[in-house]
DNA sequence: CGCTGTGACCGGGCGC
DNA sequence: TGCGCCCGGTCACAG
């Protein structure tokens, strides 16, 4: 499941990868036409996928970046720009390759849903398993206002008070602390592996209400978000199941964690439990975490 | 108008 | 072996 830091590391490899080239044709797989005539809208959302391939034609790459779990690339034709956007979803993966056999596991190769040919002779590739990933095509972010709605990126100067600040609102008010720092409007990038390690380093109950954690605590859980969003850049992300980076290698993070898919304690040695809070799996510590 | 709850989208993996 | 069900990030839409 890629979340910020997951996302992070495929941008900070895409980047160099693709920038400067131009797309000079774009496919997408038979699924995703056939969904698309069937009335569902399957990874290419805001446009018919056979249109998308035309307007993504012979398009100039400027620029990769990443804003919470999105990928937003920069591209340019005809002195006009567009932001081409995508989301992995639970299990989209992008290849930069020279033939689709370098993708290794059986399962990518298996679902791939479009291939990008860059003017290098390079393809670039998303394979996703569950088709959870999106593809858009905008003139500017406007068209999709979910992507306005967003809150600040966590390592923003104003991330953590605009934090505060949405705690304050009513509708937050009572409901469980790690269903509101998993909302992308609060807190950005933060998914529920992130968030359940954060609220045991914290000590912090996952159903605890929000307007019972005080605000010197609110201020050191975000702190403490960000610190593990961080150090899971810093070593790769986590794989838990389906997240390669562009080589299709795994993460590190993984064996960092201390309560995401835990049977027992890692401090004290309980057995975990294990609640749906906002309609996800939670897992936490009954003895170190209230 | 704004908030809440629910459904839709999928295939891997697991339990029975 | 085989079948059915659960899981999850995000958004659309109904109420």
């Amino acid at each position: 499941m890629p979340e910020l830091p997951e996302v992070e590391g495929v941008v900070r490899e895409l980047a160099p990868a693709v920038e400067g080239k131009i797309i000079k044709k774009v496919e997408f797989s038979k699924t995703v036409y056939d969904a698309c005539a069937a009335g569902k809208q399957c990874i290419v959302k805001n446009l018919e996928p056979s249109y998308f391939e035309e307007a993504m034609q012979d398009m100039f790459i400027k620029k990769v970046t990443r804003r919470s779990k999105y990928i937003f690339i920069d591209v340019e034709k005809n002195h006009q720009t567009f932001k081409f956007v995508n989301h992995l979803g639970m299990t989209g993966a992008w290849f930069v390759i020279h033939h689709l056999d370098e993708i290794h596991e059986e399962k990518f190769r298996k679902h791939v849903h479009a291939i990008f040919t860059l003017d290098s002779g390079e393809l670039l590739v998303f394979s996703d398993i569950r088709r959870f990933g999106e593809m858009r095509l905008l003139t500017t972010l406007e068209e999709h206002p979910p992507l306005l709605e967003m809150a600040p990126e966590p390592f923003a100067d104003d991330a953590c008070l605009y934090f505060l600040q949405k705690c304050t609102l009513p509708k937050y008010q009572n409901k469980p602390i790690k269903e509101v720092i998993m909302d992308g409007h609060v807190i950005s990038g933060c998914g529920n592996i992130y968030a359940t390690e954060a609220l045991f380093k914290m000590g912090i109950h996952p159903a605890r209400k929000v307007n019972r954690i005080s605000k010197e605590r609110k201020v050191k859980l975000f702190e403490t978000i960000r610190d593990i969003l961080r150090e899971s850049i810093e070593n790769g992300g986590s794989t838990i199941s389906d997240y390669r980076n562009i080589n299709g290698e795994a993460g590190g993070m993984q064996h960092r964690l201390k309560m995401y898919g835990k049977k027992q304690c890692s401090t004290c040695g309980s057995k975990t439990k294990s609640m749906t809070i906002g309609g996800r799996t939670s897992v936490y510590c009954p003895h170190c975490q209230h």
